[in-house]
DNA sequence: TATTGTTATACTCTATAACTATA
DNA sequence: TATAGTTATAGAGTATAACAATA
């Protein structure tokens, strides 16, 4: 049967799989926000690295790998491309010769405003279907499975 | 300050973006699911694709693309890859000769057996640290993103 | 020994654009 | 006009492996 499914509202056993759920919820976000920062031309972890830099001043890319759960050979990629696009640059630390510190340029700083903007709109967007008890519940369970965060 | 960050345990702002959070489960549940299925060499959309289609014999590539959030383009990828290792194959339909559909080897059902294995696993890993109502709570508010399901 | 940064490499997902065939 | 499949192309994230410098 079901050669006529076009418009398959049901997802079957598949829905009862946990990870399915969270893969098409961030399926969602991602698309959304892609959308919402067409202009900038910044993506999530972009966002979320440039951030992370504002916040602390002269973290190394080891921290961020740590903080937003990265491999170090993913930190670098992003990090030079941000660095390629003049919005961070590497400094030498002076109590540990391994590690680069990273602050923002001007033109960092600049864009992370114009994120922080932008931000709000696609919160607004994915927060507007929840109540804000609803919100704390849902980053509470997330973050039993993400495990950051948590002191 | 801060230089001496090299453990934050406290995300600051960022910890208040839902999207942040959603981001990270996603990737934990990524990395996870890659190391669970590293043996059967198969990723989550490789498995959901088997899965669909064997829920819904002959359901057609633009069907998949509908439940499963993704572009045609992104579906014909993921499909040749699963017809060039002989899981699925590729069929007129009779009803429409627009559409093709698609249907699951011998290897392919043997393949999705064996995920189905795997996917215990994983989903007890990733809902042992729920209880059965906070699983369907979960559920219910991803739903509320990705709007899939719904009837 | 362990950590940090780095480079090289490869794979998957994702999407856009343009084309053909069919409805 | 709209839908389905297809192809070409490109960008981003992810990871592994190996190496040098430093702790």
């Amino acid at each position: 049967m079901n050669e006529t499914l076009h418009r398959p509202d049901d997802l079957g056993a598949i829905g009862d799989i946990l990870g399915f759920h969270i893969r098409l919820a961030h399926g969602a976000v991602y698309r959304h926000f892609s959308e919402t920062f067409s202009d900038l031309d910044l993506t999530q972890k972009q966002v979320s690295v440039l951030w992370l830099v504002d916040d602390h001043p002269d973290i190394a890319q080891a921290d961020l790998g740590r903080a937003l759960q990265m491999d170090r050979a993913t930190v670098m990629a992003i990090v030079n491309r941000l660095q390629g696009r003049g919005l961070l640059v590497r400094g030498a630390s002076r109590i540990d010769r391994r590690r680069q510190t990273l602050t923002l340029t001007d033109a960092g700083k600049d864009a992370l405003a114009r994120a922080r903007v932008a931000i709000l709109d696609h919160e607004s967007w994915l927060k507007g279907r929840f109540s804000a008890v609803e919100v704390q519940m849902l980053i509470a369970l997330l973050s039993r499975i993400h495990g950051a965060g948590v002191a």
